[in-house]
DNA sequence: ATCCCGAGGG
DNA sequence: CCCTCTGGAT
């Protein structure tokens, strides 16, 4: 089988997009926080966890440390007995806390609106980076490549690469720049309710009729 | 046993 | 590119 043209290929991920957003009308960055500072802070500590689980942190550990100034100044023990559940919570509670700190010393308590400041803070890297510009911002920096994103665009043959970055640069690509942040949250959305990892549920899924891993 | 919206370091 | 750090649901 020939390879796929990259027009062809280009007119499979807009026909995709589109029967996900008609399935999921409602997706949205399930870390439901505006604020830019605690959805940052929530995105760091969703490392190998679910939002399911970090949603049950946040509202304690926010009631303590409302704002970077707070949190800058906390003990990190304290900090990790707050978010113990959410696993790794030694190096996350180093991580927000070193987020923090450095809102306070660089950016006066305030969180930046560009990837190159953001990505400079401790603890922030491309994917808390890329949620907070998209979420808290709307601005569409990059596409999130989490585990899910990473193996449908994989199953469905829009990128091959291992990394997240190569992957992020093949969906940026391929995507139009103004559905990158949407797109994650419907393949996400999708992942989860579907395309699961385990057992993929493929005679229910929308994309069946264009996915080349595909079942039925 | 496997999976989950990560960052830092070797 | 690899590894480590960690808990909890399935």
């Amino acid at each position: 089988m020939p390879r796929e043209s990259k027009k062809a290929k280009t007119a499979r991920a807009a026909e995709a997009f589109d029967l996900l957003t008609e399935e999921y009308p409602e997706a949205h960055c399930e870390l439901d926080f505006v604020d830019a500072f605690q959805l940052g802070v929530a995105t760091i500590l969703s490392a190998q966890t679910t939002d399911v689980r970090v949603n049950m942190v946040t509202p304690e550990l926010f009631r303590r440390y409302p704002g970077a100034e707070a949190l800058a100044n906390a003990a990190q023990e304290d900090v990790e007995q707050v978010v113990k559940s959410t696993g790794f919570f030694r190096n996350k509670s180093k991580n927000i806390i070193g987020f923090a700190r450095g809102l306070m010393a660089d950016h006066d308590g305030a969180v930046p609106k560009t990837m190159a400041e953001l990505s400079a803070l401790p603890g922030v890297g491309r994917k808390t980076a890329n949620v907070i510009l998209g979420n808290a911002f709307g601005l569409d920096e990059g596409v999130v490549v989490d585990t899910h994103v990473k193996r449908l665009t994989t199953l469905l043959g829009f990128t091959k690469e291992k990394t997240p970055e190569k992957v992020e640069r093949d969906l940026m690509v391929l995507f139009p720049r103004d559905r990158w942040t949407l797109l994650a949250h419907l393949l996400i959305w999708h992942g989860r309710r579907v395309c699961d990892a385990k057992k993929p549920r493929c005679e229910a899924c929308t994309l069946s009729g264009l996915c080349p891993s595909s079942r039925v």
